[in-house]
DNA sequence: GTAGTATGAATGAACG
DNA sequence: CGTTCATTCATACTAC
């Protein structure tokens, strides 16, 4: 999306400075930061607020430069791949032999359909086309619901109009 | 990545359909869905009626497989994440520095590049037609043209305290 | 140069 | 709507 994609230049590591240089893309966090980050999470605060996400990332630009996304990024990540790790030892450590499907989720993550998974990426012809004209001045709750319970959006296999320039609206 | 990194990666997984293994899981657009929601956003359609959404969603299933609930996720994300990230930029500036012309903004942001939100060959005849009367609103409102990066703090000529320490919180 | 790994970034889905 | 979770993509880094 229109994520800015704020650039950045950054060194190579504090020590660095590999002469390498500035590559732009991603970025890199000098030891101090991700230091002090660690710290952080260790001092318990996994998930800051984005209040926090700005104070503690005007703090860490004294190191090099850093975004607030940075720090957002680098939270969400950290835990992120802590209770991953985490899971996956309980997983193994605990629980019965695990069977072939240790994953739950990743299976068909809902109620969805389309159970096609290895031949001919057939479509099912069902036309069981969309559910009532809605009655306006439905809540956005009630959106969700209907939306979340839709278990499948049938895509017409004669296309339709094709002609979506947007003036279908 | 190239030096075009503008806009997003397209992914190289090309969604289910295709030949073989349609991995249920996820919704995963196609760029031509991504572009048209990307546009119908753009010109002012950010919170799209569940009419709309199905309508949408019926439009799109042309190029891919997609649910109306795809529809209504993608627009309350896209949303909220521009907001967010808005949030996350903004403020933190604070009077501090004071306000530095916009130029310096852009200056600092030397080898990068800008906000532009699709620098892709413009392809879809954008005969963006404003929505009827349901929802008439936004309008042009949008002037989202500054550029919200955070170069900001060259850090404050006179270096924080850098006795942060967590102690910050 | 290729393979593997660590991790930044992105985003679909969903929660409160 | 703001926030959080899960999964995946992309890339920096390391080892072979």
């Amino acid at each position: 999306m229109d994520d800015g994609m704020s650039g950045f230049c950054i060194k190579s590591r504090v020590d660095g400075s590999g002469g390498g240089g500035t590559k732009c893309g991603r970025w890199n966090p000098t030891s101090e930061q991700v230091k002090v980050l660690t710290g952080l999470f260790r001092s318990g605060l996994q998930t800051p607020s984005t209040d926090q996400i700005q104070k503690i990332s005007s703090q860490l630009s004294f190191y090099g430069m850093i975004e607030s996304k940075n720090v957002f990024y680098w939270f969400q990540n950290h835990k992120a791949r802590e209770r991953q790790k985490r899971r996956r030892v309980s997983s193994v450590a605990h629980e019965q032999h695990d069977q072939v499907h240790r994953e739950d989720k990743v299976s068909c993550a809902k109620h969805f359909v389309d159970v096609n998974q290895d031949s001919e990426p057939e479509r099912v012809i069902e036309t069981l086309q969309l559910f009532p004209l809605n009655s306006f001045n439905e809540s956005e709750s009630d959106k969700r619901r209907l939306f979340t319970n839709e278990c499948k959006e049938t895509h017409q296999t004669d296309h339709p109009p094709l002609d979506l320039r947007l003036s279908f609206l």
